[in-house]
DNA sequence: TAGATTGTTAATCGATTAACAATC
DNA sequence: TAGATTGTTAATCGATTAACAATC
């Protein structure tokens, strides 16, 4: 029988983190590989606030949500925290990923070692254009968009990374809803919702950091 | 001489926006192009919210930062807001950008309509490679990076966007902090602040987001 | 042990939502 | 006028910061 206090820890374990925290995540991931890069093997969360222009007491809370990775009297093991939070974000989980589009920009993104450095691994590459396909992009092959659904079957595809032209985006999506992929990463500008197919998506909308520095720049020119 | 009441006019004119405010302009932006594209004239914030997914008092909320754009029993004219919106983000400022680096995203982004729709110019690129140099994207002819500084004088350059691989971020910073541009998009993920030099820059983590998938489809597997 | 620094609680701050009077 | 919907104030909620006891 339980008492009170084991229910409690059970509870503080499944507790929701905020999306406030988890949003930066990949920001600590980002400066944890750049203090490895550095040599360094111990951090403080003082120091590590300093770095990050972030206070220290929200790095102590967020690193917190996670469990206690620092040790008082020494900080935190750069090491250890960063696999910590590989983990959480799935990095190792040795993600499988199609590209479609490979105009330029899933190209750019392919060719980038962005994949690599978040144990993303893309497997393959899927255009309409009869001069693209059979090519190769770094290591994964261009597939005629006829044969997406046994390709992402074939390949254990994890992730599927949308960067085709937006018209044509609705009309994917619903392609990949009877597929068993896990997660959309969408950067046609047509936001999606796949939740109730049990795909998780990212919707990014690139431009509109460009259009809050117009604003800044706008707001800087009344002044 | 003033009394009370001018003064606290005034000071609400100035009243800073959040920044929680500001990020959500372009997400407006987007939603009532879509509304113009419809043929609707006419919008109230309980219709808008049901669209964007989020609070009626929200939208009213951010509105009102910026002036009362509606018309009480009535609503929002969505050209009227629209055009406010695009005034507020410095569309129509007649914005004239350049890019740094003409690689695949350099060219992806400059052959999207990103900065049409948003009355940004692109009115030059910049590269090494000479097998590139005096070929034109787009309407943007290719300039080499040793003319960067003349070129921006020349075509009266207010936004730089930096796409060129990121070790050469830092130093290019360097001497785009000598110049009389206004702001940077740079997505180079190296993060720069040019404060001091008077410059807006926004710094894009485009793999952050893919992060907070891998993120949600680990804890999705968890479960 | 003494010093340092975490983990965690409590206080503050800011952002969101609810409610309603103003008004078209 | 009556109905609708804004603009705005007040209440709630969540996120950040400060403080300090726990502990390495």
């Amino acid at each position: 029988m339980k008492d009170e206090k084991d229910i409690i820890i059970e509870n503080e374990m499944h507790h929701e983190v905020s999306p406030a925290v988890i949003k930066r995540l990949p920001r600590y991931f980002r400066y944890l590989r750049e203090i490895i890069r550095m040599g360094k093997t111990r951090v403080s969360s003082a120091e590590l606030s300093k770095m990050m222009n972030v206070t220290a007491s929200q790095i102590r809370q967020d690193l917190n949500c996670f469990g206690g990775f620092g040790q008082q009297g020494y900080g935190y093991n750069v090491n250890y925290l960063y696999t910590k939070i590989c983990e959480i974000l799935g990095v190792g989980c040795g993600f499988r990923a199609a590209v479609i589009g490979a105009g330029n920009l899933g190209t750019a993104l392919v060719k980038s070692p962005m994949f690599e450095k978040r144990g993303v691994d893309v497997v393959a590459m899927f255009d309409v254009a009869p001069s693209l396909i059979g090519k190769k992009v770094a290591n994964a092959k261009i597939y005629s968009a006829d044969e997406l659904e046994e390709r992402l079957e074939e390949f254990a595809v994890d992730i599927v990374i949308l960067t085709l032209d937006k018209e044509y985006t609705l009309e994917t999506a619903q392609r990949l809803a009877k597929t068993n992929i896990s997660g959309i990463w969408n950067l046609t500008g047509i936001d999606l919702d796949l939740s109730e197919h049990g795909i998780a998506v990212e919707n990014v909308h690139i431009g509109d950091s460009l259009m809050t520095l117009c604003y800044e720049i706008a707001l800087n020119d009344k002044k």
